[in-house]
Order: C-alpha cells, then structure tokens, then sequence
DNA sequence: TCTATTTTAGAACAATCGAACTAAAATACA
DNA sequence: TGTATTTTAGTTCGATTGTTCTAAAATAGA
C-alpha cells in the first residue's frame, strides 16, 4: 500500500543499545540516536514512539541478545558446569569491556527504575528468570550430588543472583581480574562445599 | 573581614545528598539544589564550584556519615559479629528505604564514573576502604579460629565486598526480605564453614 | 498511470539545562 | 563611623533538551 521502511530494524536497536548502554539514559539524547541509528527524528518517533518506549525497546533487545542468548547457550551444559561457566563468561567480558559500559540491565536497575514503576517491573522480571535459571541448576545439582545440600537451593540462588550483580558493578569501578575472580571465587566453593574431605 | 555566610554547610550538603541520592547526577538539575538547600545560584558556585565539585563534596559527606560512620560502628565487634551486623545493617536499611534509593555511592559507581575518571578513582577508593574492612575482620577471624581458612582471607573479603554491591543493586529492584536475606546468608554461613561436621 | 498511504528529511517549538552576571545587602576591621 | 570584602538575590545567557510540524519522496494497489 505504501512506502517500505529503509532501515533495518534489529540494526537500529542495536545502535540505539550502544548509545544508552554507554552513556546512560538521561545522558543520551535524542540527536545522540539520531546520529548512531542514522534514522531521523521523524522515523524515530514515528516507529517507536517516544524515548521512553525506545529505551524499553533497546533493553528487551539487549536482555535477548545477550542475557537470554548466555542462559540459553549454558543450557547444554551440567549444572554445576552451567553455573561455573555461565560466570567464567560475566568475568571475561566484564575485564574486556575496556570502555566500562557494565551490564545494561544493571545499568538500567540503577539508573532508570527509580521514579518509573514499568521499568522496575522489567527488570525485576529479568532478574528473576536469571535467579530461576540459577536455582534450576543448583536443584538439577543437589539432585545429582555435584551441589551441597548443606544450604537450601532457593538462598543459594538467590546468593548467586546477588553475587552475578556485584561483579558487574566492581568490574564498572574496578576491572581487576584478582577482585573479580576473588569475588567469584567463594561462591562457587560454596557450591561444591558437599564432601569436604575431599581434596 | 566580610560578610559571613548565613547557611550552615552541614545542613546544605544534607539537603545536596537527598537530591543527588535520589535523582542521580544527571536528572539533579542546579534549580532543584537550589530549591531544596535553600541557598542561590551565586551562592552555590561561589561556596562549592560547579555541578560536579557539588556532587563530589555530598558524595564525600554521604560517605563519611554513611559508610564510614558503619565501618567505625562495627570496629569494636568481633570480627564474624562485625561482619554479621555489617550486612544485617544493610538489609535492615535497604528494606526501610521506602524510596528505593539504595546506596549513593552504589548509585554512583554506575551513575558518574562512566565519563569520569576522577570519579572513579573516589569510589574506587571507598570499595577499597570497604575491602579493607572486610578483610581486616576476616583475617582476625581467621586468626581466633571464628572464620574458616578454607579459602584466602584476601578472596573472602573480596567476595564479601562483591555481595555488599549486589544486595544494593537487587534491593533497588526488588526489596523483599527473603531476597536479600537469601543472597546474604550463604555468604555468611560460607565464613563459618571451617569445621563442617559441626552441625 | 493515477492515487492513497506511509516514510522520509529537516526546520521549528517551548522548556529547561548549567553557568555567569549585576547590584544590593551585610559585616569585620580600621 | 567608614570602608573593604564577601555573600546574597535575581536576572540573563547561549546551548541543548524532548517533541512536533510541514512538505517532499517513495511505493503498493487500482
């Protein structure tokens, strides 16, 4: 009936994470997405309403892509390896963010949640489908006997989910590879604390 | 010589702390300092300097009477107590805050030190402080034999640094008792795991 | 080829931003 | 009491904010 879109939407979403994920969303204006995404302010409200609604838009994108994409790819794996990896990873990219850029969804829990209830929901939602990934893998271990018992799976991963933010915040103010893997570290002999006799 | 000033400073980086705390650096805006410390514009640049030397002398202040007022509390404890009552405070604090503001420098670590660097180093700094604590108590623990060594006193108190930063960054999003206790507890039972039979 | 419909492009809007400025008010020292 | 010095109180500045508007451009169906 009328005139296709030019541009490429998931391209867009992309450019629009880069620009929020950075900067922040107060920091990032509209001609900051203007001139990243290459669309217009015409096109940028006509498609995705207001910059409300393109942030949200942005951060489900990110979640997707990168949250969802990780739980997905550790999937595979056997719990206590699911777990041990799904953290190897958080450390790797968190001391190869040289430009400090963090977790959006952290980024997003601290900065956008405070006076916007949606926003808080979304990402309350996110992170309780990472503590149900997390508290899926320790039950899947204390089934199998490669997770303690000694502490119930719910606070256990519960303490992971906690854990898996406060290494994204240290890595944002301190990206060293001793305080990040130290921080890990204890958690994950936690998990395997079951026998203790045996080194 | 001259005229003295009429404001208490105190008082106005009271007031500075609650607007940056709860708006952020950005969304703070000169106007709203204005209104709520009571003081003028000339007032503001001539006492303090700019935005950002504002927000820097209330981070200080907020963290003197926050963070450091705690640790002080906490010297005279046992080392395990320290550390108990430490994040039992926190808890306690974070389910009180009713306007989920969280931790200012929490806020902070992932608010201003992105495209700043001098911030960085300030909140790097009072991590290090925290850690320091940390690892004090740990250490001491360790030494009368109320602290598991297990693990490395340096790894312990990293990692107590790190579930300090999450249960801030999960409170902000999702303040429930069982959540933050949850995520605390393995923590703390993993400090007293020397001699696991013990049950 | 016409026409209806939608996306483009960029200017324009009022509002607000951080910061600076001009005087008036006020006080400690001489 | 006079004077130097500093804090006050508003106003004002240019720049930037999010958003909207007016046309021009483009394409699918008739």
């Amino acid at each position: 009936m009328a005139r296709p879109r030019k541009f490429d939407e998931d391209a867009v979403l992309d450019a629009a994470v880069q620009c929020f994920w950075s900067r922040g969303y107060e920091a990032t204006s509209i001609r900051d997405l203007i001139a990243n995404t290459g669309l217009t302010g015409a096109s940028l409200y006509n498609a995705f309403g207001d910059k409300r609604a393109f942030y949200q838009r942005a951060l489900d994108h990110y979640v997707e892509g990168s949250i969802g994409e990780r739980m997905r790819r550790c999937e595979t794996l056997e719990p206590r390896e699911a777990i041990e990896s799904f953290f190897a990873e958080i450390v790797k990219r968190s001391l190869d963010d040289t430009e400090h850029k963090g977790c959006m969804l952290v980024n997003a829990a601290l900065d956008v949640t405070s006076h916007d209830p949606a926003f808080q929901e979304v990402v309350a939602g996110v992170l309780l489908r990472i503590e149900e990934f997390f508290l899926h893998n320790v039950r899947q271990g204390q089934a199998d006997g490669s997770v303690t018992t000694s502490l119930a799976a719910e606070d256990l991963a519960r303490h992971l989910v906690g854990i898996l933010m406060g290494v994204r915040v240290l890595a944002r103010v301190r990206p060293d590879r001793a305080l990040l893997e130290g921080a890990v570290r204890p958690a994950l002999a936690l998990l395997a604390a079951e026998k203790p006799g045996a080194s």
